[in-house]
DNA sequence: ACCAAAAAATGACTGACAGTCAAAAAATAT
DNA sequence: ATATTTTTTGACTGTCAGTCATTTTTTGGT
């Protein structure tokens, strides 16, 4: 009895070219032009069929967010991959976190407005479930590099991994954050500042207070 | 011909009023749910009335945010108020922040909403104006704070008083709201962590890094 | 091959809401 | 008292997320 099988694997091609067909609509017009019509369209399905595979809009949303983390996570991978100690890996991780804002602009905001939004159905769809699962895995990625870190004796020993990481995620964000609200409303331009230097800056001195001396 | 400069001041009083029913509306309701009809039945004005006087609810949004900033701005002075050193001013700020979003959670709420925002109208409103310049207001404040340091001798010389004060801005608002995200989607209470203690240890390390030693 | 029952897909429809605008009301000037 | 300008109104429009009765397709038994 392979039917159920066959199924689940055609539901779950469905639902993917149903994300595909999102960012499509998403990336090109923006979060808030985008509707659930258009998406339908492009994905060829109707309307109802999305609702069938999606709760709604911001299950959407979730499952963009989540391929983001995904894209993100093997981004840092890579980043690591030829670099020996610890506390440098910790830079390139920062640098690679910049890079992808950058390169993947599209996923990154859609990122942002999941985290910064209220998330109004209190979701616990599955693609909300998978966010927290590829976050968590993230988050235990950066505590694994500080603990190897602290290890090669690159790091202050003092340091608590998971929590270290956490910070470091949550300062690189909001360094990150701040050049991309540069980028929509005045801000930076206004006063010319390079963000960019300033983004490098900033991970100069968090990269400096977890040094081991 | 005392009667424009009275209909100048009427015009910002009923503008006023219908920030004060705004923030009334979307403080208890939440932002999506609140409604322009129901700001405007509050405000005690008709919905054209509201459109009068603001060109759309983004709009309203960035007046709420305006007002956001200078109490936040109120709340750093005050905060410094009996500190003597710059180092240690720097902190006292840090916490006032944290504190901001902890008891003005509402505006808390309202601005990192627009911060993360697209900002779909390129909005060249007087309030997104306003937003932008109280914004420089704050990092004017936080500048001239390290500068203090630098001059007593508490903070290292070579920092860049601006420059370092969009990085300690950048940095607290990463941390801030990574704890306000773990408040919406779940995240922080999965694995147990306890955010206040992680954002004071995260002060302290942006503390160390600027100490002059 | 055929058919009934189950599963999947459809798209016309609903309700809700942001934003508009011609008309009415109020304030001011003559 | 009345003409003119300013302010206010709320019914109306267009758009869109989400629904659901109906239709189409697939499945499993005979």
């Amino acid at each position: 009895m392979g039917i159920a099988e066959r199924k689940e694997r055609e539901k779950e091609q469905k639902q993917n070219a149903i994300i595909d067909a999102a960012e499509n609509v998403i990336f090109s017009k923006g979060l808030e032009a985008a509707t659930m019509d258009e998406i339908a369209e492009v994905a060829e399905f109707s309307k109802g069929t999305i609702y069938l595979y999606f709760r709604n809009k911001e299950d959407l949303y979730f499952a963009i967010h989540s391929r983001g983390l995904q894209l993100l996570h093997k981004m840092f991978e890579k980043a690591i991959k030829n670099i020996e100690k610890g506390i440098d890996q910790v830079l390139a991780v920062g640098k690679a976190y910049y890079d992808f804002s950058k390169v993947h602009s599209d996923y990154y905001k859609a990122m942002v407005y999941y985290d910064c939004h209220p998330g109004k159905a209190e979701s616990d769809s599955p693609f909300a479930e998978q966010c927290n699962l590829e976050g968590e895995n993230v988050l235990k990625f950066l505590a694994m590099m500080i603990q190897k870190g602290i290890e090669d004796k690159t790091m202050r020993p003092d340091l608590d991994p998971v929590k270290t990481g956490i910070i470091l995620w949550g300062q690189s964000m909001g360094m990150i954050q701040l050049r991309a609200m540069g980028d929509h409303h005045d801000f930076a331009d206004h006063m010319n500042i390079d963000f960019e230097e300033l983004i490098y800056k900033s991970f100069d001195l968090m990269v400096e207070s977890l040094k081991n001396k």
